[in-house]
DNA sequence: TCACAAACAGAACCGTGATTCTGCTAGCGT
DNA sequence: ACGCTAGCAGAATCACGGTTCTGTTTGTGA
C-alpha cells in the first residue's frame, strides 16, 4: 500500500475515532485500552498507530469529533430563517442530546482539566457554540422582538451565556442519568 | 499500635483524602499514582491501604469530600435569616468557588459517567444541594416577596433548578479557566 | 500491469503503577 | 510500666496496557 488517498486516509481516521468514542462512552477515557479500540474498530494496534501518534492524540481527536458534531447541530439553527425564542432554542438543543455523546462530552471536560490540548479544544468549541447561540438570539431579537441590530447584539450576550450554561448543565444531567443503566443506544 | 481511637482514625483518613484531592486537582484522577499520594500525604502505601480498600475507594472518598464541602457552604446560606434573592445567591455561590476544588469536581463528573458508586455520590449531593437551594429560594419568596408558603415552594422549584444549573456551569468554567495556568493555589 | 512503499496484523517488549507482603514500631488497655 | 496488636514503612510482586518491531499485504502511481 502506498500512501492512501486523502479521502481514504480521512475515512480510516474517523473509523478509528468513532470506534474510540463508542468505547469511551462505555468505559471512560482511561479505562478503554488500545486493545478495546482494536476490537471495536476491527483494526489492529499497528494500524491505529499509523494514524495517531499516541493514545492522547486519539483522545483529542475523539473530543473534537464529539464537540464538532454538537456544534453542527446548532449550526443548523443558526442558519434558520425563523429563529426560535431562547426557551424554544434551548429545548430543541436539549432534545438533540445523545446520551452516549453526552457521556464522552462530560469525560472530555474532566480531561480538559489536566490536558492542555483537550482544554483548548473544549474552550474553543464552547466559545464557538456560544457565538452561534449569540447569532441565533440576535436574529430572534431582531426579527420577532423588533430590536435594532446593534441593541440586539448587546442584549443577546447575557442571554446566550445563560442558554449555553443551561445546555451544558443538561448535558451533565443526561450523562449522569444515562450512566450505568443504559448500556444500549 | 492498637486500634486507633475513632477520632484519630478519622483524622488519618481525611489526611489521606485531602492529600489525594490536592494531587487530583494537579494531575487528574487517573494520572495520580498511589506514589504521588504517598509523597503528598507523607504516609506510606501500606498505610493508605490500611485505611482504604483500594484506589477507587479513595477516589470516592475524595469525591465525597469535595462535594460535601461545597454543600456545606450552601448550608450556611440556607440557615441565614436574611435570604438573598436568587441572583445574589448565585453570585455568592460563584464567589465561593475554589479553583482547585472545581477541577476535582469536574473530574468527578467524568468519573461518575463510568463508576456507579461515584455517580451515586454525585447525584445524591446534587439533589441535596438543589433541595437546599429550594429552601433558600422559598424563604426569599416568603420573606421578601410576600408569597404564601405553599405557593412559594411551588414557584421555587424551577428557580432552584436554574440556579443549580448556572452554578454548575460556572464551576466548569472555573475549572477550565484555572487548568494549565494556575498551578498555585 | 508492475513494483514499491505505506498500511496493516499481531506478537513482543517494557515501563508503570496498583496491590501485597514482611517486618518493625508505637499507642492504648490494663 | 508492659505487652499486645494494629499502624505503618518500604520493598517486592505482578499484571496490565501503551508502544514498538517484524513481516506481510495491498493500493496506487507510473
Amino acid at each position: 500500500m502506498p500512501r492512501l488517498t486523502d479521502a481514504r486516509k480521512e475515512l480510516r481516521r474517523s473509523q478509528i475515532a468513532e470506534a474510540a468514542v463508542r468505547c469511551f462512552s462505555r468505559n471512560g477515557l482511561e479505562r478503554t485500552s488500545i486493545a478495546d479500540i482494536t476490537a471495536e474498530s476491527g483494526l489492529s494496534a499497528g494500524s491505529i498507530y499509523a494514524h495517531y501518534r499516541n493514545k492522547a492524540d486519539l483522545v483529542r481527536a475523539a473530543a473534537r469529533e464529539v464537540l464538532v458534531k454538537r456544534a453542527d447541530v446548532l449550526g443548523e439553527y443558526a442558519a434558520a430563517d425563523a429563529p426560535p425564542d431562547p426557551d424554544e432554542l434551548l429545548s430543541r438543543l436539549i432534545a438533540a442530546i445523545d446520551p452516549a455523546e453526552a457521556r464522552v462530552g462530560v469525560q472530555t471536560w474532566g480531561e480538559a482539566t489536566t490536558d492542555p490540548a483537550v482544554r483548548d479544544i473544549v474552550v474553543d468549541m464552547t466559545d464557538r457554540m456560544r457565538a452561534m447561540l449569540h447569532d441565533c438570539v440576535t436574529a430572534w431579537l431582531v426579527k420577532v422582538e423588533r430590536q435594532e441590530p446593534a441593541r440586539a447584539r448587546e442584549l443577546a450576550t447575557p442571554i446566550a451565556h445563560r442558554v449555553m450554561a443551561l445546555y451544558q448543565a443538561e448535558l451533565l444531567y443526561t450523562a449522569l442519568r444515562s450512566a450505568t443503566e443504559g448500556t444500549a443506544s
